[in-house]
DNA sequence: TGTTAGCACTCGATCGCATCGAGTGCTAAC
DNA sequence: GTTAGCACTCGATGCGATCGAGTGCTAACA
């Protein structure tokens, strides 16, 4: 166990790394700390932290930087209760949420634009998945003679649209006879179960009303199969070019790595999916990430809910070097911010 | 005038210094010419060259690159009908739009991909915004006794959605018949005029129908100011990183800026849409964009059409020291191709 | 036993300097 | 008009010297 002492060391010295991105002597932390210990001192308890796997070296002749582990510490320990977000950023995080909700992407761009620009680093917001959203409502707006517009509204209020091409041989008419039957029987079945209700339940009265057996069942089995398909959130990012603002990407060759991941929209939603749990905050640091291309940065997320249920996530890419005892409150602030709105709007 | 031979000669060094991406010498040219020039008489040419302007040296020592104006020569009069696409790459452009349309949004989102893979350039590509679009349906969708989805399906099959709240002392109903009441008389009607009709007709038939003068004609004028509102197209972007891949742009301080400026999707729009025009391609060369942070970038745009109108654009951007013969006619056919799929759905 | 001053040592960063070589411009000859 | 020859330029590369921040170790001190 690390002594009183030692923490307030490793603890200074993530302070100091984190803004000066440089490597920290005892020197430094000799001046600053107010119990007039002299540097050779505090090099004894360097070295012994560095010996417990808290510090590393980056040569010899250099200062300390704190590990992964070392970060991992200071998170778990040193950081309670230790908010360094000012009244007038929390104030402003509050009113950030104020406003008509409108659209939901716009929330979530917007969202994720304030984090990274509140903090220089890349934001991520997955938009609400509502799992056990069911179907509202369906509507079938024609365009012409030949192309319809397939709108679908989901209880959790997303809207999902679908141009589609009337197949030969199927009137407007039976399209829209289709969409009614659809209406009637599914509206508030639970996304997941659409399918198996339909295939079982409505494939002969659909049959009914359409001349071709044949092509009702298959354009049935269509629909049904993208009202039932993957919907899968949206991804927005914000300030993925801070990315070029950290020291430790300075170099091409070190950030292009993060930035291609970060434009593969899908891998980066699978990633903060799985964080997406009762936990309210997550954090990981380095190589605590699964994935290859975030070994040399942190990910700090949290989750925000619908009525206590979790639907999507907010987070924070940077450097391993990052401010936790900022972003971790801020993210911690907004998610709850975030989940009271939703939950105003959608719950009832 | 250039003589035939000073054309060549220039069109060898751009050519050489697209793939290269260093300057190119005399003797490089020498050896690949088959006219038997020595290296001296390029010389001489490409001194000469250069006191006309399209030549430029880094250095006294150094080879020649192309200077805006050698590639504005290049651009507009060496390339006549020189295609550098594979017959398999165009069969592949072909390809990509015989598949349903699905959703418009998917199909921008991956012309994008398509055109940042093919090209390891950034590709960019704006949302088909429709000017003489009219309102084709509007639908409300209650979520609950405070919250609704108000959807709107334009004619040119763009679908957009707004949650709202019910304002105090409103029920529902009141709501449906004031979204009926715009459907029998708004439907058909230009997008841009909506709002004028809209106070001019329509004022009286809504209050008549609501206990609340004031809260009704305060509803339509919401409702309708969202109707007309700017409903500007979405930006798409591909391979933003592939930035970083180009020689120029090693160095982050370079690339930072464009970088930049890709993320603020609403100047990229505006840059974009003023290339929207009839003329079908426009090439921008460094300094020929208005967009300072692009003055070491090259911005090649095609505009596609749903019946022969205008709608989007889609381009690519890379280093002035871009493969223009590959570049222009891949965009012309994805283009064309872009535009054949749009008018055979939307148009009729 | 914990703390500290002193000191030799390490090692990246920076600078100057020599070298190398691709490519040029110029001149004179063909 | 073309070309061979040649001196010259200038970035790139490599090497060694120097500098300095910071360390580890030792010995003295409280």
């Amino acid at each position: 166990m690390l002594t009183d002492r030692q923490m307030m060391i490793l603890r200074m010295i993530v302070d100091n790394y984190v803004i000066s991105a440089e490597p920290v002597g005892s020197r430094t932390i000799s001046k600053q700390t107010d119990l007039g210990l002299s540097a050779a001192t505090i090099r004894n308890e360097m070295a012994d932290l560095e010996e417990l796997g808290y510090l590393e070296q980056p040569h010899a002749s250099a200062g300390r930087i704190p590990s992964q582990m070392g970060y991992r510490f200071y998170v778990d320990h040193l950081l309670m209760g230790d908010t360094r977000l000012s009244g007038q950023e929390i104030t402003r995080i509050k009113s950030l949420f104020t406003e008509r909700i409108g659209e939901m992407e716009r929330v979530a761009q917007q969202t994720a634009l304030f984090l990274s620009n509140l903090t220089q680093y890349t934001a991520v917001v997955l938009g609400p998945q509502v799992y056990d959203t069911t179907l509202k409502n369906l509507q079938l707006v024609a365009l012409n003679d030949h192309t319809a517009v397939l709108l679908m509204v989901a209880s959790s209020g997303q809207v999902y649209n679908r141009t589609v091409s009337m197949p030969e041989g199927v009137s407007l008419r039976e399209m829209e006879s289709l969409v009614r039957i659809l209406n009637a029987r599914l509206s508030g079945t639970p996304m997941y179960r659409i399918r198996s209700r339909a295939l079982e339940e409505i494939t002969h009265e659909v049959a009914r009303h359409m001349r071709d057996y044949e092509e009702a069942v298959h354009l049935l089995d269509q629909v049904v199969t993208w009202l039932e398909s993957d919907k899968e959130g949206k991804v927005y990012l914000g300030g993925a070019t801070n990315m070029l603002l950290q020291p430790e990407f300075r170099d091409v060759h070190k950030a292009q790595p993060v930035l291609t991941w970060l434009e593969r929209h899908h891998d980066v939603m699978e990633a903060l999916r799985s964080d997406e749990s009762t936990l309210q905050l997550q954090v990981r640091i380095g190589g605590e990430n699964d994935v290859q291309s975030l070994h040399d940065c942190s990910l700090v997320t949290a989750t925000y809910t619908i009525g206590g249920l979790p639907v999507g996530v907010i987070g924070l890419i940077g450097p391993t070097r990052m401010d936790y005892a900022r972003v971790i409150p801020l993210l911690g602030h907004l998610s709850k911010g975030l989940s009271d709105l939703l939950t105003k709007f959608y719950v009832n």
